[in-house]
DNA sequence: GCAAAAGTGTTCTTCGTACACCCATGG
DNA sequence: CCATGGGTGTACGAAGAACACTTTTGC
């Protein structure tokens, strides 16, 4: 003992870890969930897809790194868009060459999103989801689990969050908002509820006043994301 | 560059961290949530109250690294009861000593938990929460922000989970699991609809046949915890 | 008998669902 | 004028909230 808790021990003596942070980055295109990847140039998983993601630096927060990262492998920003920690991935084998633990996060952009430029862009590509998680697993490491993880969180989050806002663009109608939840949750909605659900909870969405008319029909009305985070009562989808 | 990404990095270039676990561990006792503490030997924060924690093995998962730590330091474990990854906490200055990064996991176990003996159980205590996160910062380190996060993540989770059981005895009653859900929401519920909710939901409950008589009043049914993880629909706390 | 907790029945209201219907544009 | 999507009104049923009432124990 003596290495039991941050309290008398020798610095020297504790495991030496590499830490790195993996990003799932979705955007919705054509009603499909798309998921952005990177082509591995070497070994293990040479020339297979990956999650982007790299090494933390030493003094680094771990969403700063997130950030950092995004940028670098993709050219991407987050603004408009969403980030937050998905979860922490630190099994002994998941990476063949050492021990490396994870830690995996979720971000959410509009499309397009820029076209992928800069940094390792060439690279850097969007596939949709389904496909990329089908048998036999795709995708190195252990980044199946972690994109399959980060669906799933960005699925029930759109449940009771206003979430969904962070995949459209900075003023977008309320019918886009609902191709994005008829996509994430792969699911059709009612439009005419929808509409009243969504513009009936305080702080969901705001309405800007102007109107579009693309995507056909009668002009729509343009609305911004509203301040409020949480939705109560939370946006069912259909337990069937 | 060219430490970009697992791909093409030289392993003894990339910085070492120290990793280790955190354990936010709940119980409901008297009518308040107790959280499990550790009294810390040495600086930083010598004498000051901190979650139980360590350093996670090479060759050791992190969930087994949490349940390790909690045996090591409290005599606890926790079947029955409850252990799920929290979030991971890693700013540069958290541990003024080195770079920590902490994978924070929450357990919830049922009171009395065994009288906390063996390991180093004569530093570990229970305390009340709400008396713990009371200005000025009780907690060593980030502690205090870990278990503010750690209580909401329970708080929430008692809505849509059926995890509430977790804090209960193998067999309980509905009122026990009632006077949990009251507890962890600092609310009161109505006994008449919550039994009806609880007991019409498939899968959150499952009668044993047998009663009991403790507590008082009319003898009550036991109940174990069903199958079903999720509850479809939600329970609700007052948005008041 | 009385207090205390368990459990059932009933009413009211709120909210989701389904769908009829009208509106305003482009082609 | 018609296809297309936007938006409102309304009726029905399921589920939550409030609460009257009965049951079964300990003291």
């Amino acid at each position: 003992m003596g290495e039991r808790s941050p309290s008398g021990y020798d610095p020297r003596a504790f495991p030496a870890f590499a830490v790195t942070v993996d990003l799932v980055v979705f955007t919705v295109r054509d009603r499909e969930v798309h998921v952005l990847t990177v082509r591995r140039a070497e070994e293990p998983f040479a020339g297979r897809l990956a999650l982007p993601g790299g090494f933390v630096h030493v003094d680094e927060d771990l969403e700063a790194a997130a950030l950092r990262e995004l940028t670098e492998e993709t050219g991407l920003d987050l603004v408009p868009g969403h980030l937050e920690q998905l979860a922490t991935y630190g099994a002994p084998g998941r990476d063949p060459r050492m021990r490396v633990v994870s830690v995996a996060h979720l971000a959410l952009i509009p499309d397009p999103p820029a076209p992928v430029a800069g940094g390792d862009a060439a690279v850097a590509a969007w596939h949709p989801v389904p496909r990329l998680l089908g048998r036999p697993a795709r995708l190195a490491f252990d980044h199946s689990r972690i994109l399959r993880d980060g669906l799933e969180r960005a699925r029930s989050k759109l449940e009771y969050t206003s979430l969904a806002t962070a995949f459209c663009q900075p003023e977008f109608t309320i019918g886009e908002l609902r191709a994005v939840y008829e996509t994430v949750w792969g699911q059709r909605l009612d439009p005419r509820n929808f509409h009243r659900k969504v513009t009936g909870t305080a702080g969901f969405v705001e309405a800007t006043g102007r109107t579009t008319t693309r995507g056909g029909g009668r002009p729509a009305e343009l609305y911004r994301p509203g301040g409020a985070a949480l939705m109560n009562p939370p946006l069912l989808r259909a337990s069937s």
